[in-house]
DNA sequence: ATTAATATCAGTATAAATACCCATTCTTAT
DNA sequence: ATAAGAATGGGTATTTATACTGATATTAAT
């Protein structure tokens, strides 16, 4: 049966089936709240809104073959009546602000409540954003940091080169730079210039960082 | 209505509502599967074991107040006939190798599809165990690494001090032992020495290393 | 064919991490 | 009270990581 308001229609993208099917499942208890069809990955989803557009996005920040925040990139330029809200596993406020930069309507953990994800889509249906406490700290406290030009977590994982991941894998893998040279079959220099790439390129500031993007970018598993 | 073959009584111990939700609500779709509980951690479901035994317990690697592991060893000593089916965010042969040595009944992935865990439901009921062809090979990898004395991963979370893990926080956090040293107002040298412990303790090679554990076991987030 | 960009490799220098040795203090269990 | 163990701090040496500057080779673009 029809109701006189119109339903939300909400389309997902998430990786993990049984997270996604589970959220959907859970979110079609909500009033008003319909999810017409769910995607694997962003590029998934951007397919599917060619057919149907959705009133929200709900877009998962680490996927295969395009991320969160690409897909909401493109969703912003080619659908824009269409509202993205971001669940990512990951609460960092360099995250966050990436997010909302590209266009994000909302931004909420994995682990948060669905009542808080409903709550979300509400908010963003009649004001066309939300933030709650949490994740605003988060935004302030990114762009409160000085020297904003880190280069903005998550979007150069397509930039890195296959030189470049393949050493960012061995280096999570607790090789050192000459362990890592004999595997490749390249000079120890060419690795540390990759390695010093790697540095500049994730603003990460040393071997800790860059394990930390790694595993945050879905770069390794 | 009851059917003539009893019901395979399952509960769930996995800290994320939706994830937990979405499994249980999928498991539900299938045959003679009775989803009876769920638990946020692995102490509540060992409360909820108490008055009511399963005969399956999924449950999760990496939970706050206890771990996938140790949840396992304890319900494997106070509820025998319960069979345990680990689900995993990583596939580390370290983690197959742990769980199995510590009574669990079968490891699959968070990732893998609601029909692979109720074929490994289904498995481990028939044959007492479930493994497909991942995770045996991953646990034979584990098996043949040769000096096999490396600390089980995911056990020591808690055996690790409050200084350990703050330091090895921090570490994650990009510091330096100088710049942990002055902002934990000790020594650089006592900083030395709890990150040695801490290399000793984990097993770690290096620095990438800590910070691998730190994350696929939940010391950071 | 030439230019531009990128990948490769090198020298040098400093800082940090890692690996041993060991001493002192402080807490805790008996 | 005392012994055991943990926490703290130190010396020294080696290896690794990081930071510069810069050269050559390879590839891509025009």
């Amino acid at each position: 049966m029809e109701t006189t308001t119109r339903n939300i229609t909400v389309c997902i993208a998430e990786d993990q089936l049984i997270f996604r099917q589970g959220l959907a499942n859970i979110l079609h208890t909500f009033d008003r709240i319909e999810v017409v069809y769910l995607a694997e990955n962003g590029l998934e989803l951007l397919q599917r809104l060619e057919d149907q557009v959705a009133d929200i996005a709900i877009v998962d920040f680490r996927m295969p073959i395009l991320n969160g925040i690409e897909t909401t990139r493109q969703i912003r330029e080619r659908f824009p009546a269409t509202k993205v809200l971001i669940l990512s596993m990951y609460s960092e406020d360099e995250f966050v602000k990436s997010a909302i930069e590209n266009g994000a309507n909302g931004y909420l953990s994995k682990d948060d409540d669905p009542e808080e994800i409903a709550k979300a889509i509400y908010s963003i249906i009649e004001t066309g954003y939300y933030l709650n406490d949490r994740t605003s700290k988060l935004l302030i406290a990114s762009l409160m940091k000085k020297g904003g030009m880190k280069p903005t977590f998550s979007e150069l994982k397509d930039q890195l080169t296959d030189s470049e991941k393949v050493v960012l894998r061995m280096i999570c893998e607790e090789f050192t730079t000459q362990e890592i040279a004999d595997k490749v079959f390249k000079s120890k220099r060419t690795v540390e210039t990759i390695r010093t790439n790697l540095l500049q390129k994730t603003g990460a500031k040393n071997i800790a960082g860059l394990v930390m993007y790694a595993i945050k970018n879905e770069i390794i598993t």
